[in-house]
RNA sequence: CGGGGUGUAGCGUAGCCCGGUAUCGCGCCUGCUUUGGGAGCAGGAGGUCGUAGGUUCGAAUCCUGCCACCCCGACCA
């Protein structure tokens, strides 16, 4: 009996909600607000890891590992980043329990272990990191200094979602000092490319690059640049951002080093991150009513084979087969597994395999064996097609980029017809209410108006383009002159 | 922290108003039949009804306290 469910036009969070969980990625831990990582999600975060990290490697950047704990002094030098994240911060305040004498056998803290100094649990990592890049940097000759950490954070919010919002979260944190202003903003940049093209190419969800206005920037940067994409609900999600420090954290934490003019001057810093809220957008971007639907680049295993057969005796031809195709698949380095268990029918693993998002699937039968041809049938598409034995390698692999470049191609046009050009508060606030999306509109720039908007709206900017071409207007909420147009959004 | 709601088997639930020892579905186990789109039939295992107290011959049900969770706000650089 198939089992019921709840399409996305019903109810887009209880849909998110049960394809998570259904699809074997990840379910609510008894921990508030913290979240199990499954398996089969684990595995795709691994994929996108190893697909980050070679181009950090590429771009020169090196591996390392800090702290989970910071201690409060450190945490509050950098004034405006400790009140940014202040309210969210979980904090360890003794280090030991005991008995408990009123109640035996349950523990309480001991009130004699009490810490001198709290510990902030890190929701980042830059107070930590630049209190040791402090020791690191003395001359120009160690410069720049190029790291990455991949890392869990914690962040106390209030109300939680998969993937999207939890408590505790996985990431990577990038943490740079340079010499120079302009080769920190180059790095800013060269970041955000990197995830551009890994969210783009990847992931294949199509993204816009742009700067954060000074509401929405990162607490203690210059200038937060920033990825956003555009989910299937018509809501935006920020994947990604790069931030140009400035000098900010090397005064705070005092980081100088002689130039070549033998001047002691501060160093020029970036951070950067994505986290496993990147599942989340992939989750949303590309999945239908039936499940999942996995970019070939991130698929645990791209070809799934599902073994059909009555007898012993055609279970023992179909078995044979089926290990045939599969090592042959191997071979040409396609990921794939054979589901051989004889405890669910293949209506069971149809089912699954879709629910699970897996790419391609051979239904292989006597039938099949017979006219030495196989059942292949794109997830994407939902469309079987009946190929050669002797040609179904060449033809899955060319499938496999046909389904990365309609996934990609597929969500492109669905974004690109959610942006909306409004000209009016009128226009503004239909387009918000017929199925959101970016609204792409004139802003005066003062953050006053866009507070006003967010407030009637609920609508924040996104990010001003940074391939925008500039052109001037009149503000379509205050009526005052703007020099551009910016991307607002209904936002997770 | 304000406003509303809910706690019953691994999950989802009925029962509560009107008190009599817990219903149904999914899942799980066993057997037979099945296997090209989430199998059918038969049998079975599994529950301190969130928690502490009160009323009563008797409480999942009524009353009180506490706890937890959910939704709407606030919050989400």
């Amino acid at each position: 009996m198939a089992k019921e469910k709840i399409s996305r036009a019903q109810d887009y969070s209880a849909w998110y909600n049960n394809l998570v969980k259904d699809a074997d990625l990840a379910e609510h831990s008894a921990v508030k607000g913290c979240m199990i990582i499954k398996p089969y999600g684990y595995a795709i975060w691994e994929k996108m890891q190893a697909e980050l990290d070679w181009r950090f490697k590429k771009t020169g950047h090196q591996n390392a590992y800090f702290p989970l704990f910071v201690p409060k002094s450190l945490f509050e030098a950098e004034e405006k980043n400790a009140e940014g994240f202040a309210k969210e911060c979980a904090v360890v305040t003794h280090y030991r329990l005991k008995t408990n004498p009123d109640q035996p056998g349950k523990l309480m803290v001991d009130p004699d272990a009490k810490l001198e100094e709290e510990l902030i649990v890190r929701p980042t990592s830059e107070a930590i990191i630049w209190s040791t890049y402090k020791n690191w940097i003395q001359s120009y000759r160690d410069l720049p200094i190029l790291i990455n950490q991949w890392a869990n954070v914690v962040r106390w919010e209030m109300r939680t979602r998969l993937f999207l919002r939890t408590a505790e979260f996985l990431w990577q944190e990038g943490h740079t000092a340079h010499a120079t202003k302009e080769e920190a903003i180059a790095e800013t940049k060269q970041m955000l490319d990197v995830y551009s093209d890994f969210a783009e190419n990847i992931m294949a969800v199509p993204v816009i690059k742009g700067v954060k206005t000074a509401n929405e920037r990162f607490a203690g940067a210059e200038d937060t640049y920033c990825i956003e994409g555009l989910m299937q609900d018509g809501k935006a999600l920020q994947m990604g951002t790069s931030h140009f420090l400035g000098q900010n954290f090397a005064k705070a934490f005092d980081v100088k080093f002689l130039n070549k003019e033998n001047k002691l001057i501060h160093v020029w810093a970036t951070s950067w991150g994505v986290s496993t809220r990147l599942m989340g957008a992939l989750i949303m971007m590309h999945s239908d009513d039936e499940g999942l639907v996995l970019p070939p680049k991130l698929a645990p295993f791209q070809v799934v084979i599902i073994p059909i057969y009555k007898s012993d005796e055609e279970k023992e031809l179909v078995i044979a087969k089926g290990n045939e195709i599969l090592e042959a698949l191997t071979q040409a380095n396609i990921s794939a597994k054979f589901d051989s268990r004889d405890t669910h029918k293949p209506g069971y693993k149809f089912a699954e395999y879709e629910l699970k998002g897996v790419p391609i699937r051979i239904a292989l039968g006597p039938r099949d064996l017979a006219n030495n041809q196989i059942e292949v049938t794109r997830r994407d598409e939902k469309t079987k097609e009946i190929v050669d034995a002797d040609m179904a390698i060449a033809y899955i692999y060319q499938m496999l980029e046909k389904i990365q470049e309609n996934l990609y191609q597929r969500a492109l046009k669905f974004r690109n017809e959610k942006i909306i050009e409004v000209n009016s508060w009128e226009e503004f606030n239909q387009a918000l209410d017929n199925g959101g999306g970016f609204i792409s509109a004139h802003w005066d720039g003062s953050p006053e108006t866009e507070t006003k908007i967010k407030e009637l709206s609920k609508a924040t900017i996104r990010c001003i383009p940074l391939e925008n071409n500039s052109q001037k207007g009149t503000c379509v909420f205050s009526g005052n002159p703007s020099i551009e147009r910016v991307l607002f959004a209904r936002a997770y």
